[in-house]
RNA sequence: GGUCGGUUUGCCGAGUGGCUAGGCGCUGGUCUGCAAAACCAGUUACAGCGGUUCGAAUCCGCUACCGACCUCCA
């Protein structure tokens, strides 16, 4: 399969020509939320950034097999693996059952993905249908002398590890490095070293989320999930891994250290990382608490929000940065890219009626190659949508007839716009659905007539006091030479 | 403290040695009964200092500031 796709590999901090393992195929694996809370921007810019890798390799001729992960258990609530598991935490405070609040939040997750039009992975599998995979890889990593037990629990043997192996490659640490800067141990800890980390976490009596095993009672161990599933769905090595770079330590590194101890190889080839959105310079995050919800965006519901942005707005607004870049949240700029989304969907939409000539006085061919080499460099999607806005000029200038084009170039025009805009960067034309909405919309229609009845006769009174009273209601009424136009604020 | 990254015009944000990024905003214009919208045109930059070079936002060094990770986080 040829190409000229770069991806920017984190494990060699350098781009790198992209070579599937078994063309045309292609394994990739993202890590996916924890539910136990709503999905905010930042949950949406991982989403997307792997969503267009998913529909890019598509459109590149690959097949592609996209496993994006929903942890379900596991996740500690604090360090020395001493904590409540996080979602038992919000099931006590809910009263719910855990299984209760997982579906909530993932049936949730999933609505809010499905808005900003991101594409269900392949294969999403959960971390606690997958209890056996993670038990048996906790044996093969023991066999290989990776790990040991302390009272039923499991810890991976980062010390052992190391003397074969190096390990912090991919986050560029170094153990001793790690060493002076982690906490002392109290004494009290069963782990060797403040490096060691649970594969296997014996739960105690009233920790609701427990499994059986060989060594005790209990849960597998936060980064045991993703080295178990994607070596299930992807084999024991694969393409591309991708995640939020706040996972590259320590998730990402235990990764390829259980795999290497587990399996003897690393498993990932392309190891790729999206930034952060930040607010006011910082991270939004979790930890944070200054994050903004998708369902808060989406509905204008938040103190910082000075009205609602649409899911596309978020696409296209996260898609202007590139992905390895920090986004900066701001009322300002959400409200640039929608109108900055608009103005390309409406010229896409002109495509349809722009009429061709024997010659072309545009040049199409540049355009098309210049998209394609933006892509090509490390999935460079604020490039591509600048190069397709700059052709937004081009495009009103045939549609007004200033510019001629020729047939076989118009297609290939069309052709450019429909692939990346819709295919690839998943953008779409806002939906009008609903009965309620279309009388909305007829209705309008029938009184901009009316006005349209007054403006003839010159009764512009008549016009003006339609025209104010629509403008109240937060319609917009756009006056063409034929009639009118309207909008919703 | 350790490791890594960033500092681009009013705002967001591309750009790794010479070629207009782009969007928003702003100013002017076209259209229009008027207004809005739409469209057209114009608009400004490269944190500071020093160095390399015919030439630097882009490479090197120093300084300042900001951030991320080092504990769960997309």
């Amino acid at each position: 399969m040829i190409n000229n796709f770069h991806i920017y590999n984190t494990l060699t901090r350098k781009k790198e020509p992209f070579e599937a393992l078994n063309p045309p195929k292609v394994g990739l694996y993202a890590c996916g939320p924890t539910v136990y809370g709503d999905a905010h921007l930042g949950h949406a810019r991982q989403a997307i950034t792997f969503d267009i890798l998913f529909r890019y390799l598509q459109h590149l001729g690959y097949k592609v097999r996209y496993v994006r992960n929903i942890t379900d258990v596991g996740h500690l609530e604090n360090d020395a693996d001493e904590g409540e598991d996080k979602i038992q935490v919000k099931a006590r405070l809910e009263s719910l059952e855990p299984m209760e609040v997982v579906q909530h939040y993932m049936n949730r997750y999933h609505m809010n993905m499905d808005a900003l039009n991101v594409l269900r992975p392949s294969i999403e599998p959960r971390a606690s249908g997958h209890i056996i995979e993670q038990q048996e890889l906790i044996v093969k990593i023991m066999d290989a002398g990776y790990a040991y037990e302390v009272n039923g629990s499991v810890y991976f043997d980062v010390n052992a590890y190391n003397e074969t192996h190096p390990y912090g490659q991919l986050s560029g640490r170094k153990v001793e490095d790690l060493l002076s800067n982690t906490r002392a141990l109290d004494g009290q800890s069963e782990k060797k070293s403040g490096l060691d980390f649970a594969l296997w976490k014996k739960a105690d009596p009233l920790h609701i989320m427990q499994w059986p095993s060989k060594w005790s009672d209990g849960y597998p161990g936060w980064h045991l999930e993703c080295s178990a599933m994607s070596t299930k769905y992807l084999g024991e090595q694969f393409d591309i891994h991708g995640g939020g770079i706040d996972l590259l330590f320590p998730h990402h590194e235990c990764e390829i250290a259980q795999n290497v101890a587990g399996y003897g190889k690393a498993a990932v080839r392309y190891w790729m990382h999206n930034n952060m959105i930040t607010i006011g310079g910082q991270k939004m995050g979790r930890s944070f608490g200054n994050f903004i919800t998708l369902d808060q965006l989406f509905e204008g519901d938040h103190a910082l929000l000075e009205q609602a942005y649409g899911p596309m707005t978020i696409r296209f607004f996260i898609l202007q940065a590139h992905y390895r870049s920090t986004l900066d949240f701001s009322n300002e700029a959400l409200k640039a890219s929608e109108k900055g989304l608009i103005r390309l969907l409406n010229a896409v939409a002109t495509l349809d009626s722009i009429k061709t000539s024997d010659t072309s006085s545009v040049d199409v061919a540049t355009l098309e190659e210049r998209c394609s080499q933006a892509m090509e460099d490390d999935m460079n999607t604020a490039k591509l949508i600048g190069l397709l806005l700059g052709g937004v000029n081009i495009i009103h200038k045939l549609a007004e007839g200033k510019e001629s084009i020729a047939e076989k170039e118009l297609e290939k025009l069309k052709n450019i716009y429909f692939s990346w805009v819709y295919s690839v960067l998943g953008l779409e034309q806002p939906e009008e659905s609903g009965k309620a909405n279309e009388i909305t919309g007829d209705l309008i229609t029938m009184i901009l007539n009316l006005r349209n009845d007054a403006k003839s006769s010159r009764d512009f009174e008549t016009a003006d006091r339609i025209r104010k009273e629509l403008t109240n209601m937060g319609i917009t009424v756009k006056d063409r030479k034929d009639g009118a136009d309207w909008e919703i604020n």
